[in-house]
DNA sequence: CAGTTCTGATTGCATCTTGCAACTGGTTGT
DNA sequence: ACAACCAGTTGCAAGATGCAATCAGAACTG
């Protein structure tokens, strides 16, 4: 049922255009971005550890569309009959950057919270080096991809999250990890 | 001017948030590229050489919400009673990193046609020193700055253009200048 | 100076999308 | 056996979108 892909009659054939057509909306991106900075792979921790607070059906069909578009993909919980683990692809990996200018922008030109800026301004700081570190990270975590000798220490998405506790702590209650 | 910004109960203090809930639909996104690489500036304009066929009631409520949002401006045409300009504000002008990488992902990711990929491929292999130098030349176009001395020749949009023209030349009817 | 065209929009209406709350069928733990 | 948990689905109201027609004022055209 998701062989249909290309047959659906693009407005235009301009890569912003698609771009948007297959991400444009105020949902998309929170669940990738949720999947990438929070580590949720679960339908459940998407649904209730959710900040903004998304409808059980809007996910559903979220996860679906983002499957057609192979921007994330599901697999069967070994340990849990009843659950299953998204990933991101490679393709959606790739958002990283994409992530990374839009926090940019969203950090200097709306009123975002000092908490929730951090994770932000490290990865703007930390520059493409940085991005590329945490899709290595990514791959090892997603597509199970072997993972980099001679690279030890905590790991690109733990350095964020604690960036953010670190400024959360005091303010807010912090949320699980 | 737009005071009661910060009123509108955001859903969530994050970056990545307040920008979906800034530009995250189908068609905001798409007027700001016509205005940042097409140049184009009056409504008829953004109307009936739009590519993805947007309807005027739509434009109209996307030139409201992002002139809300301090992303454009718009003044009198003094040449034309009736003719508005819209103008890009720094705010908006500073996309243009988001645009390049999105543009990059779509061109890699998605079925971009050829002759609209150009100028994405362009943008993304000139890397940040082209994004300056069109920045630039945004800001003295929508902004009214002064020019910068010492930089001859065609600028960054017109090169885009001449690039998408060679390609597109054989293969379709191109846009006016 | 009448008529046509051009300007930036607005209106009505049908359809698609979103949001909320309740609910389902099955699984797991006690 | 029973409650809690899992990944969703369903029904319905509200809002957003798309299309075509229309509008009023300003500017060219003869």
């Amino acid at each position: 049922m998701a062989a249909d892909k290309e047959n659906s009659a693009h407005r235009s054939g301009c890569p912003i255009n698609l771009t948007l057509e297959v991400l444009g909306d105020k949902w998309s991106l929170i669940i990738v971005r949720d999947m990438m900075f929070g580590n949720r792979r679960h339908f459940r921790e998407l649904l209730s550890q959710n900040e903004e607070g998304i409808a059980s059906n809007i996910l559903a069909d979220r996860l679906r569309r983002l499957m057609a578009e192979g921007v994330i993909s599901k697999e069967d919980d070994p340990s849990h009959k009843q659950k299953a683990i998204y990933s991101l692809t490679e393709k959606g990996i790739e958002l990283l950057p994409v992530f990374a200018m839009i926090g940019a922008w969203g950090r200097k030109w709306l009123p975002a919270s000092e908490a929730l800026s951090v994770r932000a301004r490290l990865l703007e700081e930390g520059g493409p080096a940085l991005w590329d570190e945490f899709m290595e990270e990514l791959r090892v975590e997603h597509l199970g991809a072997p993972p980099h000798a001679g690279r030890p220490g905590p790991g690109v998405r733990a350095r964020l999250q604690a960036a953010f506790e670190a400024v959360a702590g005091g303010e807010e209650n912090a949320p699980a990890t």
